[in-house]
DNA sequence: GTGAAAGCGCTAACAG
DNA sequence: CTGTTAGCGCTTTCAC
């Protein structure tokens, strides 16, 4: 429809308007020291012809566009739209705009987006990491500023390190969740883990000690059907299995689902504990006992870090909260 | 951290290394003619340097940021995340990149948005409007690419009229489900609607006709505790009710609880149709019988509708999907 | 305290 | 077919 569009009101209408230069508007309107009748001046001009600074000209003159981009696997997972959520909190605060990508858990299609946000001359980004992270280094060394959310890289690469993070305490989490199953009896407890879960995974196992059998903890991808398959695998596989943790929404989703279909009852055959307190754990039936995370803080925080100059905390950890509902009982 | 960040390569280092002048490495990448000589030593140049044009330049060149802007009134609610799903998934076959905002459902941030669009010349933009849509004339004659999607607005404004919206069939679903209701016996029929929802509303009453109780019609604002508010308020004040239609997945949501908490059984005392098919319909107990929307489609079609240049369809019009599952029974 | 002028990287108009 | 050049709107020296 591109109507014919007029030209646009630029700092030299105003410099005009007001009689002064084009550098002492920008002073004024940037901050800058100016006299107190000029400074008037200029706003009542600015004000008259309703002018709005064109980021364009700014952007380019900075070599910088301005603000923030967000790359997350999957804006249909409730965790990464609140992570989402919290991030365009914080951005509007700073009125900064929020690009998004979806990397689809995809390191390729993650690399994409980093070249693009580079290609727009992007500089500051927050991520939720789906790679080794290795296409990161080039792109920080670049100047690229990111913070991590929700994960970090299992990266070598020494610039990795250094990039902020901020997490939920997983290890915490699975900690309190299999003392919670062990202190109901329960012995032989599976994980339901994604692809890339390593950290919890790794919790796990800890957290387990000698009650850990590795034929116990199954991975999936991130998509349904692969959730559901590994689910309905293992609870066929092991009938002997008395609880399971679900390592996110999508695979406590297909825990419950599956269980259902295999009429394996819950809590009564199955104690179940799911990552990720979303709506409908509540609603659930029964409704589930679940490892809260802080969805929106991690991303509030994160965005926070990211733009904030300066040195920065390299880890930022937030607590998870073993919420009790009602899919867990007595080993029987 | 800000890494020192050295200077990127431009137009002017390939056209030095190819030897032509920047105006042909230009044409070259923007697919215009030239020999095929000379192309092929532009392009080998601009691999061996690893050159990205710089969107910043050419942004500003052409008076435009390119990419597309999203307004939604909630990030965390399943059928905008899905919708923001579609738009993305469009905008990544064009290869552009999509600012999101979050209006609340609140025409002021709503025009704040806009603002900050203009300001940053954007000029195409899918928006789910919030407000009366005044805000939006201005910004249209400035320029500015507007397609509406799940909502419009009830404008008087000629220019309005005239920006092409995206819908799911409401009208059909609402007709659809009430017949499904009536069809079970059902006389006492609520809804639950959220404000701004005047199209199911009117919907509603329209295929009711002579069922048409307006006490049984109950608005909610969009928050969490509203929408409980307005459901347990019309279970209790309406014990003869025998069904509901609930007008979104928060409003449904509610409705489930609230039944919960006064004891009303779904479906034995009260059935429920939910509008928006979340994943968590099917695990709620009862399964909500739903009328399901093709929200990725719909962004899908409105990023599309966006980035299509020339004549465009006024209104798009998708249909909806009665799904019945377990929530609905004969009246008692 | 203020203005003139340079220039960010790119594209489009124009000349050759 | 190709090179030169003029800006897009802004910020930032650098003089005054």
């Amino acid at each position: 429809m591109g109507s014919p569009a007029q030209r646009r009101t630029t700092i030299k209408d105003v410099a005009e308007m007001a009689g002064v230069g084009v550098a002492t508007v920008s002073r004024v309107l940037s901050g800058g020291s100016a006299s107190a009748e000029t400074r008037e001046r200029v706003l009542d001009a600015a004000t008259k012809l309703d002018y709005r600074p064109s980021a364009l000209g700014r952007n380019l003159r900075q070599q910088r566009s301005g603000g923030i981009a967000l790359l997350i696997p999957d804006i249909t997972d409730s965790i990464y739209a609140r992570l989402t959520d919290g991030v365009l909190s914080c951005a509007r605060s700073y009125r900064e705009p929020v690009t998004i990508g979806v990397t689809g858990d995809d390191p390729e299609q993650e690399a994409d987006l980093v070249g693009s946000l580079l290609e727009q001359s992007m500089d500051r980004v927050v991520a939720v990491p789906s790679g080794n992270g290795e296409m990161w280094t080039p792109a920080i060394r670049a100047g690229l500023d990111v913070v991590f959310a929700d994960r970090r890289v299992s990266g070598e690469q020494r610039a990795l390190d250094e990039v902020p993070a901020v997490l939920a305490d997983d290890r915490a989490g699975v900690r309190t969740a299999v003392e919670y199953l062990t202190g109901l009896g329960h012995r032989k407890i599976g994980f339901l883990a994604r692809h890339g879960q390593a950290e919890r995974v790794e919790a796990f196992r800890a957290a387990l000690g000698d009650l850990l059998d590795e034929d116990l903890i199954v991975h999936a991808r991130a998509s349904r059907d692969s959730a559901y398959a590994a689910a309905a695998g293992l609870l066929q596989r092991r009938p002997d299995l008395s609880a399971v943790l679900a390592g996110g929404n999508k695979l406590g989703e297909a825990a419950v689902l599956a269980a259902r279909e295999l009429d394996v009852r819950i809590p009564r055959d199955l104690s179940l504990v799911m990552f990720d307190d979303v709506p409908w754990a509540e609603l659930c039936s029964p409704p589930l006992t679940v490892i809260a995370q802080p969805g929106q803080d991690i991303g509030y925080r994160a965005a926070e870090l990211v733009m904030r100059q300066g040195r920065r905390p390299r880890t930022v950890l937030l607590p998870t909260e073993l919420i009790i509902r009602g899919s867990c009982g007595p080993r029987r």
